[in-house]
DNA sequence: TTGACTTACGAAGGAGCGCTTCATTAGTAG
DNA sequence: CTACTAATGAAGCGCTCCTTCGTAAGTCAA
């Protein structure tokens, strides 16, 4: 509804271009009939179309297909690497980044360890030097990239400063997006790691094609993103999915019970100590079976919050925990079913630790996405 | 995104008609140049886009405004009156109707009692009447009615089943679209009571304008309604906003302590012990205040759920207690803040007890409004 | 009342975009 | 080598919108 809007005849035209680049973008490469016919164009205006496209930079040809009856027709193909996308995930041990195509096809990945309590001088260079990695690894240059998106933990508002970080000291009050507007002469993103798993899940991972998803991240710390109508839900104050912070829903101490267990050797390190819990839980250990069911309870509880509240079609278990997704997700479901009027759809993350990068291209596609084929925002958005 | 499509040249006129047709309903009666400006448009076309849209019926003429320089302008206004829409509000003891025109501006009203426990036939026959008297009361006939939207409480599914209604014993398991499609041959909506609220607060209510909203429905019953992104946001099986099955939120016993509060005179009938309570605590008996203390407490714990998960703008407090929302708001106020990460705004209802009707209405209007200006459905949505 | 000014109206001519049609071309199948 | 298939490219048409310009219908001031 909010974007209808009037026009002349190069409009068209241009609502017709952005038309065949979906068409190309979705199902690869077409012939110019196969394209006209999704478009509902004739041949010959579609044919003036792909001719000002490829003008442009943004579709090519492809050899014709053979073995084919009649004249061999011409194909074209939405060029994903006409420009460039950068998506990183800053952790509190690892910063990772990733350098797609518009298509969000993955071209390069970099890592990056840093201390979580490194001042901030360092963590701005280790992002550096992660996204430089990627463009050398793929031989792009700063030129060639558009976007630079960015997850990170913590609650950062609109305008892309840090509110609110417990695992990242410097973080804190830190104007993220003037920092890596400084850095990088590209459009900058910032989002929630949680809000970014969760899009990944829902573009290429197990919540595909879902429109309204839940996202649990399970781990050392909890968080929740969601995903309404196909896109991420931010809320007003960019603060949406922060359950963990309402004592009742009883998500906070959740992770207290998998460290806490005493089936966990004296001296394990803290971060270890939940795998081997859940580990130990796998393997028939009762006392660590009590603990993740202790563990599962209060889980449910803020999950069932979410759900009641939203009905989403899918829950998607994501974050450290998810790798055991076996022994947490039939309780899990057990406990929402006694809970939840209509039961959502669960499943386990299968993503693993590149969830967040992924999330960030598939966050930057879809941001892409919206300027290309939301007809308002300025004249024709074709570059070249 | 979804709705970009390419076509010829009437798309393109198709496409300017229906953006002259929003700002006219945005804009009231505008001039030839006004409009035309506003669309984007050279006088000389969108004056045949408006002669199109006379002859079809959509726009017509008003008297020039006098006293302007120059040679008087044409105005044009949008023909509200071009089709109509019914709501309806089955309530426990009233059905109400009411009439509007394509604006929603309400033209007739009418109300029916009804025994909580009327057998089906009853029910329904008390909904055909208080249609009909509608259509009376504004010498409208059942042909010139497009649509009919109806609010109800308890859950109903996606295709307008009741799957569940605790107030209603006749109720359960109807399928209230197919009976209603049977009694009026117009389109049919249906829509839980607490969503339609949220909607007559968004679109006309205390909460107009904004995007994300949360109805908190407080009476006897609780509920919740919420928008996001300007749209009842329903879920996947329609069973959105439920908060009050999770024990741990705390809604569902809430209204128990304003019903059972020491200070309402024994023989008072149970529907009137909460306005007696929260009227007492109003003038400043200790233990009306206490009880009011305590269901505000449990309150605030599903409605601080809400808020973290959604961070929505605004929090819309309706429902019958809202008439109390001089006791009730500023205690919720302080328990949120204590508890939430970001305050919404926080609001009382005003509209009263026509809320659910004027919601369906707008309802209503807002489903016209994309089948009109999502340019997708069928060719173009003109009628005669 | 008249003349200057303002603003809208209506008709004419032109440009851009998409459509249909048809002869031509480049393959496969027998 | 011929028949068949399917895409190509050019020509001509119609629709929608644009610009331009002379005309019409008001207000304002003398």
């Amino acid at each position: 509804m909010a974007d209808v809007r009037g026009g002349d005849l190069s409009r068209l035209r241009q609502l017709n271009s952005l038309t065949a680049i979906r068409a190309l973008r979705k199902a690869g490469p077409l012939t110019l009939s196969a394209l006209a016919e999704r478009a509902g164009l004739s041949r010959p205006s579609m044919k003036e179309v792909t001719d000002e496209l490829m003008r442009l930079g943004w579709v090519e040809e492809v050899p014709p297909s053979q073995g084919t009856m009649g004249r061999p027709a011409r194909r074209y193909r939405f060029r994903a690497d006409s420009g460039h996308l950068v998506g990183v995930d800053i952790g509190g041990h690892n910063i990772r980044a990733a350098l797609s195509d518009l298509d969000g096809e993955i071209l390069a990945e970099t890592r990056q360890p840093v201390r979580p309590d490194a001042p901030l001088e360092e963590r701005l260079a280790a992002i550096e030097r992660a996204v430089a990695g990627c463009l050398a690894l793929s031989r792009t240059t700063v030129a060639d990239v558009w976007m630079i998106s960015v997850g990170t933990i913590g609650v950062i508002d609109v305008a892309g400063r840090v509110i609110y970080s417990a695992a990242v000291p410097a973080w804190r009050d830190l104007d993220l997006a003037g920092e890596l507007r400084r850095m990088f002469p590209w459009q900058v993103l910032i989002e929630n790691d949680s809000r970014l798993a969760a899009m990944a899940e829902a573009r290429r991972g197990v919540a595909r094609g879902a429109r309204d998803v839940v996202f649990l991240h399970v781990g050392r710390r909890m968080g929740a993103g969601l995903i309404i109508g196909g896109k991420v839900h931010r809320g007003f104050g960019a603060a949406s999915g922060e359950i963990v912070m309402l004592p009742e829903a009883r998500w906070f101490n959740a992770p207290e019970h998998l460290h806490t267990c005493a089936s966990v050797p004296a001296g394990t390190p803290p971060e270890d100590a939940a795998g081997y819990t859940l580990a130990a839980a796998r393997n028939g250990d009762p006392v660590a079976i009590e603990a993740v069911e202790r563990y599962v309870e209060d889980l449910a509880v803020g999950t069932a919050a979410m759900v009641l509240i939203l009905d989403p079609q899918m829950v998607v278990l994501g974050g450290g925990f998810s790798r055991s997704a076996d022994v947490l997700l039939e309780p899990l479901r057990e406990r929402l079913e006694a809970r939840c009027m209509r039961m959502p759809e669960m499943r386990a993350s299968t993503l693993g630790d590149e969830c967040v990068v992924v999330g960030a291209i598939d966050y930057a596609v879809n941001h892409l996405d919206d300027q290309l084929f939301t007809t308002d925002n300025g004249p024709l958005p074709l570059t070249r």
